[in-house]
Parts: C-alpha cells; structure tokens; sequence
DNA sequence: TGCTAGAATATGTATAGTTGTATAGTAATG
DNA sequence: CATTACTATACAACTATACATATTCTAGCA
C-alpha cells in the first residue's frame, strides 16, 4: 500500500490526529469517555505508538483529550463558562452553564488569623477563621482549587455547617447569613505547584487563574474572604453586570 | 527542537508526601494520632492506593510515620530522652519525659545464673536467680526489651512482688532495698531479631540499643543485672552526672 | 458483666495494564 | 551528509483489581 511513487503530502501522525478529531467531532467519543488505549490505536492505524503518542499529544495541546498516566486517555470537557458577578454561586453557575457541579472536602479547620487575611474580614489579627480548603468539578472534572475564611466570631458554628452540606451558601444560611453578596474580586495568573497540579489534574506548572474574593452579608460586613485556583484550560471566567 | 525546557515534574508520590509532611510539620496531626486511611488519602489526592502507599513508606522511612497492617498509620513519637546516670528509674524518666510510662510483663521465671551472671551479680555460678522479661512501653509505643537479673539468695520473694507491681523499684522495695544506684552500664549497637522485632514493632534487623546494667544497694552489693533494647529510633540515651 | 464469633475495616502483597520517557536504529528527503 | 519522520525496544510511574492478613468493632449469648 504504500508506496513507490506516492511521496506523502502530510505526515502520518497528523493523519491519524485527523481521524481523531473526526472521531470527536462526530461525537464516536462523548466526554468523560475513555479513548481506546495507544497500543489499540497504534495497532489499528498500523503504526508504531510513538507516532499514535505524537498525534494524541496535539490532541492534548488543543485541549481535546486529557490523559492520566497509567489510567488513559479521556475526552476533555469544554471550558466551563463561569459568571463572576455580584452574586456567585458556585453550584448555580455550573447548572446554568449545563455542568453537574460537585465539590470535595479536602480539610477544614479553626485556626487564627493572619494579618493579611485578618484585615481583608475586618477581624482583628490572630482572630479565629475556619479553613475550608477544597476542590470543585464540574461533570467530574476538577475545574478549581479553593480555601475559604470564615470569621468564627461572627459565625458561630459554620464549620461544622461545613462539614455537613459542603456548600458555602448551605453553610453560611444555617450560620444565619440569608444572602451575601460579592465585594471584590481580584484575579492574577499563577503557575501550578506540584500539590495543586495533583487535585487539578494538570502538569506541574501548568497556568492556573487565582481569584482572590471577598464575600459580604447584607450589612456589608465580611463573611467570607476566599481564594480559588481555577485550572486556567478548563474554565473562562466571564465579568458582566459591573 | 521544540521544547529544550525541562518539564522537571515531581513524581505525584512525592509531592503527596510533602503535603502530608508539611500537614506533620505544622502540627495538623498530634503524635500519636492515627492518619487518614490510605484508601481515604487516595481519594483525596484522587490518586491510587499505591501511590499513597509510596509516599507512606518514605515516611514511615523518615520515622515521621509508623504503619500498624490492621490498624492504621500513626504519628511516630518523637524519640524519648531518656538519661542515663547514678540513679535510671524507668517510670519516673518517662514521666519527666513528658511521657506515659508502661510496663508489660512477658514472662517470670526461677532458674539458676550462668557462669557469667553469676559473675556480675558476685555470687555462686548456679546460685537460684529470678529472671523479669517484660516490654517497656512510652505513649502506648514500645520502646523497650529488658531481662533483669534477680539474686534469690538476697532478694527472697521477689518474684511474687514482680508479678504484682510489675515495678522493678517497687519489688526490690518490698524485698528490703530501699535504694539502688547505677553502678555500671555498657552500651553496643545490634540488629534485631525476629521476636525482638516482634514485641519492639520494628522491621526485622532493624538497629537496637543493647544496655548492659548492675544496679547495687546502698552497701554496693549488687541487686539486679539487666539487660534492656531500646528500640534505635524511639530512644536517645542521654549520659550525664558522670 | 464478660466472652466469643463474625463482620467490618485497615494495611500488606501480588499481578497486570496503561501512559510517560529514554535511547537507538532505519529509511526517505533535500 | 545532515535532517526529518517513523520504528523498535526497554523501562519507569501510576492505575486497577483482587486477595491475604492483622486489627477493631459489634452483636449475641451465657
């Protein structure tokens, strides 16, 4: 089949990333979906893996397909749009957006205040916060990495709200917040740590957007101070309603 | 050439193992609590078992961790000062140690001295002595495998006080010493065996303190003749007042 | 109250499968 | 001759699963 006089216009890994996307755009594979392994693909294209791992990594670069070591290769979800307005609302957000949302303890704690995050709630240094670090997804992928402060003088019990529901609103409403809203929000571009590219699933240096927030009642009084690391790829922030 | 840069990625196995040190550092498990199952960890850092299992063993090999199969990973104690000088009181060191001090009683028996232990203890080769076998134990943990050495020609009836008090000062008490003073000790380096390993909690041939002790009553005659393991990496030995 | 048997849980071990990386070789091309 | 595209092979790292073994919890019973 090959041959002779035929000098190949286009290299066979593209051909190969081709066929892929087809695949993909036809929706053969739906996301979430394990791609067939590179020994399977290799072996139905004819060519060796390398020349199939060559394909798929451009696959990967464009944002089509994630892999996981050791696991396989999956269809990547599109970028989650997220709305950051007055009011944000994690679980909200996703459902509009189409996703199914999920959030996962990782650690909560009562600990003091710093300095830093003690002037950003209007607390006095060394105060105590509770610390909810987590991860959310969004159709089973982690989109973002967050910790949020609370203020435990004024929320009395939050973190055992916390433990239970998992969810800020649910939490903050049994704490006797009804409604909060958001005071600011401050964005930089950061590069992921081998800790945070592990929960993101990401490689290690991967661009990660940090959002720094801050969360007030309907008194204005801070009720929640949080940081989020949103696996840059993954998610488009939006900013309307200013 | 595309990419010279270095992708320099840090095996997942060791970054989980830095997040758990640095969770150890900061005090967020005590010594002596139980960590999180390996099956939990796993699910939080959403990686395998085995990879848990990885980081785990690296600090169960930095003594940050000790691993029970059937029970679970626990804070490894800081290694416990216990001195060495005129007068060694298990009980009351691990107290001053800040430490809660056991003893558990392996065995008591009658029998007659070697030739050696008869010299050490200045009586008559094949003169009856009681043999103490027991474990010592620091927060729960065992620290220690003694054999003490008890003259029966002296020391009537101390075996029964042993099998009540378990106390080495307590016994000689009833048995009429009132004090007993350190009069020698010799210290080597030894691997343990197999039922050493077994009552310490260590691996097989892992490093022991061998002590060799006589401790005599106030007329310098002597009372006991030990022979304690320390397990290598729970214990420093400190020397003073010499 | 105390004891035993079994279920539930936890670590230890074994095996196999998948992606990631490194090195070397071969054929076609300009 | 050097470059490029692909092949070939081997190994490392991580996943997935099953099972072995030790410990702890609990129900039931005497």
């Amino acid at each position: 089949m090959k041959d002779t006089s035929k000098p190949r216009r286009t290299p066979v890994w593209q051909a190969i990333a081709t066929a892929l996307r087809i695949d993909l755009s036809e929706g053969r594979y739906m996301p979430g979906d394990r791609l067939p392994t590179e020994a399977a693909l290799a072996e139905r294209f004819g060519v060796n893996r390398h020349t199939v791992r060559h394909a798929m990594a451009h696959l990967v670069e464009e944002g089509l397909v994630r892999t996981r070591r050791g696991s396989g290769a999956f269809v990547a979800a599109r970028p989650t749009e997220y709305p950051i307005n007055r009011r944000v609302r994690f679980h909200e957000n996703l459902l509009a957006a189409g996703r199914q949302p999920e959030k996962r303890v990782l650690q909560i704690e009562r600990r003091v205040a710093t300095q830093g995050e003690a002037s950003a709630l209007g607390i006095g240094t060394g105060a105590p916060v509770c610390a909810y670090h987590g991860l959310s997804l969004a159709d089973g992928q982690p989109i973002a990495l967050f910790q949020s402060l609370f203020p435990l003088d004024r929320l009395a019990g939050i973190d055992a709200a916390l433990q239970e529901t998992s969810s800020v609103t649910e939490a903050l409403s049994r704490a006797g917040v009804a409604d909060y809203t958001r005071a600011s929000t401050r964005l930089t571009a950061v590069r992921a740590d081998a800790t945070q590219a592990l929960h993101l699933q990401v490689t290690e240096g991967a661009p990660l957007l940090r959002s720094t927030s801050l969360n007030v009642d309907a008194k204005t009084r801070p009720v929640e101070y949080g940081r989020t690391y949103f696996a840059g790829d993954r998610v488009t922030l939006t900013i309307e309603d200013r």
